[in-house]
DNA sequence: CCGGTTGTCTACCATTTGGTAGAGGATTTG
DNA sequence: CAAATCCTCTACCAAATGGTAGACAACCGG
């Protein structure tokens, strides 16, 4: 089996840093939520930097690959846009701390953000690719690529992650009320996105 | 002038809290940058997260004021919503401090986020209700008002506050950036929320 | 002009934080 | 079987953090 310590440190960061924050979580929590010392930690990682680094390229990977299956698959326009979300919205209720890492990883600035970015940047430029074509294709309106993946990024990410938004107005965070934003979404992007003549 | 020494505090605060993080910004460091003594801010303030408290109100009242204008306004449909779409883009030029508190708030969760949340609602009810009349009207394609405001929020929100992976992507943080991503969301939110045969 | 109030300060303090030094047990290797 | 390597631990540490206690000057009403 993979998990060795210093995997297992990197699990336990995932879900910490990614649901209570980097700055939140100190070396010290986190080595009790394994139950070993924090000493043990800075063995297998320099610093605590490292320990953000080294789960932010691993999570880029997980990422990747949760998401390239639908960018890869077969199908074309809208149906691949769909795929991908509901890709996101999967990840959302398996693994919802990989997408908070993200989003705190956005907020924490450089570097982490900057090697959050490179990691991922093969994924976005598949992206920008399909988009591109499936304009040229005339299946969807015309926009900047890079502008277009970015508000898909946030409305998606957002709807996924504003749990404590949801949380505030009453709305506990449930399968049910996922799979609700889901569909939600998918109505909205499609909208948006594709030409209504040829949907 | 209003400008007491609590005032300055939560002047200081907004700008650290909403770029920087809560977190982030030590009671020494905020009296640092305005050349007091910390001891001074807890004379004003029982402890750091009254400091927060207080900033939120002040904060929520300023957005709501904010935004409030392009609420009320003539104007119907879609000259409303890009109308208030503009106003997030003015403030988002202007005071990026105050959608970057929004935005820390939001993860930072209870109780700073339940408190905003509810600091918020008058403004929330005005826009459900305006949405609803919207859709009655047939204007507006049918969907849950409250999940579709949070789609915009989202959408809008991180298009104006995810500077960190913009910067990340190369793209730096222009007036002129700001304005092309402005025209992007407001495209993207006419072709999503608005029926397309009497647009 | 004097006693109380107001606002800012100096002086501390306990706790927590990220990090260092190095002891010591287990396991592998010559 | 001895030596080296690997891994986790105990023992510290300096700096920073949020917060308390109380001195002290300015000001203000009687």
């Amino acid at each position: 089996m993979s998990s060795s310590t210093a995997d297992r440190i990197l699990d336990t960061a995932l879900i910490s840093f990614g649901t209570r924050g980097y700055d939140a979580t100190s070396l010290d929590a986190l080595a009790g939520a394994l139950d070993i010392r924090k000493q043990t930690i800075l063995y297998w990682f320099p610093n605590k930097e490292a320990v953000l680094s080294a789960l932010i390229e691993r999570s880029a990977a997980e990422l990747s690959l949760a998401l390239a299956a639908g960018l890869e698959g077969s199908g074309e326009g809208w149906d691949k846009v769909a795929a991908i979300v509901r890709a996101v919205f999967r990840l959302a209720a398996r693994r919802p701390e990989l997408l908070g890492l993200l989003r705190e990883v956005a907020r924490l600035g450089p570097p982490a953000a900057t090697q959050m970015v490179a990691a991922l940047d093969p994924l976005v430029q598949r992206a920008n690719i399909f988009l591109e074509a499936e304009m040229d294709a005339g299946r969807m309106r015309r926009h900047d690529p890079r502008l277009l993946l970015l508000a898909i990024y946030s409305t998606v990410i957002g709807m996924v992650t504003e749990v404590e938004v949801f949380r505030a107005m009453g709305e506990e965070p449930t399968a049910r009320s996922l799979v609700r934003r889901r569909a939600d979404v998918l109505g909205l992007l499609r909208s948006a996105l594709m030409t209504p003549v040829e949907g």
